[in-house]
DNA sequence: GACAAACTATCTAGTGATAGGTAGATTATC
DNA sequence: GATAATCTACCTATCACTAGATAGTTTGTC
């Protein structure tokens, strides 16, 4: 059995991508793990330690999947379509970005939280600004790179949210056509 | 002072678009229209009824928005910019789209608040399905009207999302440049 | 190497606050 | 007098969080 700590973390991590961090609680935490609800609260004292812990890992995990797709895809479609592929993923499981399913609870976060939820976007934002960058000479539409990054973590996030509501990947697939449109030239 | 049910219903939505359904309680709604819990029971005996209801009600309020901008803008940029300055005032008084929001929530909900929900989307993606078919040859991007409407909803829904979490429109607007780029030709 | 102190990780047991919801009495309206 | 809308008073369940006990492990000291 591995560190609780991380299995927590994780339960945490899947719970609130399913339904939001205001629907888990230490104590169906602390069975998912087999552990008292107490022992949760002895590795995050609060809710907040534990909001702001598994944004923080979730946050890392997601830029190390960005720089695994640009070491794998080298045209702009191939890397926008990976980082597509990536909410694909959530949306398969009937889940939300985290980060984005957070957000629409920023009213009930303290601010460390907000904090590092600031900084998931920021660091999405600078990657895909620098890959369109990389790419401004294929771009259509003379949009610039940060527009267009943005374009990307609004629609993206906005996707997986609406296409839940109605099963299916509608809404991601047109964000794919987007990157093509973009890309042809 | 108004029929009580209605005010229930505008605190609620009120609330529902700053923190969430997951955060409205029977006891505060009545407090802020200055009645007893049990009596907001009385007009929605259920969390789901008035959940329901109040996603009813704010999908036809949005859908008769989106007929004004149709009488008062002729062109798809007019048009475009009518719809995105709809989720500008959400944004600029901090809170979100009732539907994004309660999508966050769905795990949360019952069939019949999905299915408000999903009607919800439907009429948005009509009506701006039609709106860029109306405007078809004027369009740049070879995307289809379909394609496009589900561009700018989860688009739309996921810029509040995102823009909520550091203030600003930022990524609000880069949807009026995407706008302005797909009709210029 | 032995022993004590400190630390880690868990437990039992409980706090006060708040949640959605209900029964039945009361008041206002027609 | 009937009906609609509100009240008081309450229920059970769950919430985040805490105090204090108890093992096992690590670390510092002689």
């Amino acid at each position: 059995m591995a560190d609780k700590r991380e299995q927590i973390e994780a339960a945490a991590a899947d719970a609130i991508r399913k339904s939001g961090l205001n629907s888990v609680s230490f104590r169906t935490l602390a069975d998912e793990v087999g552990v008292k609800s107490s022992s949760v609260h002895y590795h995050f004292p609060t809710k907040a330690d534990l909001a702001r812990s598994v944004v923080d890992a979730y946050t890392d995990g997601f830029v190390e999947r960005l720089a695994e797709i640009e070491r794998r895809q080298d045209s702009l479609v191939g890397k926008l379509d990976g980082v597509i592929d990536v909410f694909a993923e959530v949306t398969a499981a009937d889940t939300l970005c985290l980060c984005g399913m957070m957000s629409a609870e920023l009213a009930n976060l303290d601010d460390s939280t907000r904090t590092a939820l600031r900084t998931f976007y920021e660091r999405f934002g600078t990657w895909l600004t620098r890959v369109f960058d990389q790419h401004a000479d294929e771009l259509t539409g003379g949009m610039d790179a940060k527009t267009l990054a943005q374009i990307f973590i609004a629609g993206l996030e906005g996707a997986a949210l609406v296409d839940r509501t109605h099963g299916g990947q509608e809404s991601l697939d047109s964000f794919r056509a987007l990157a093509r449109a973009l890309a042809a030239h």
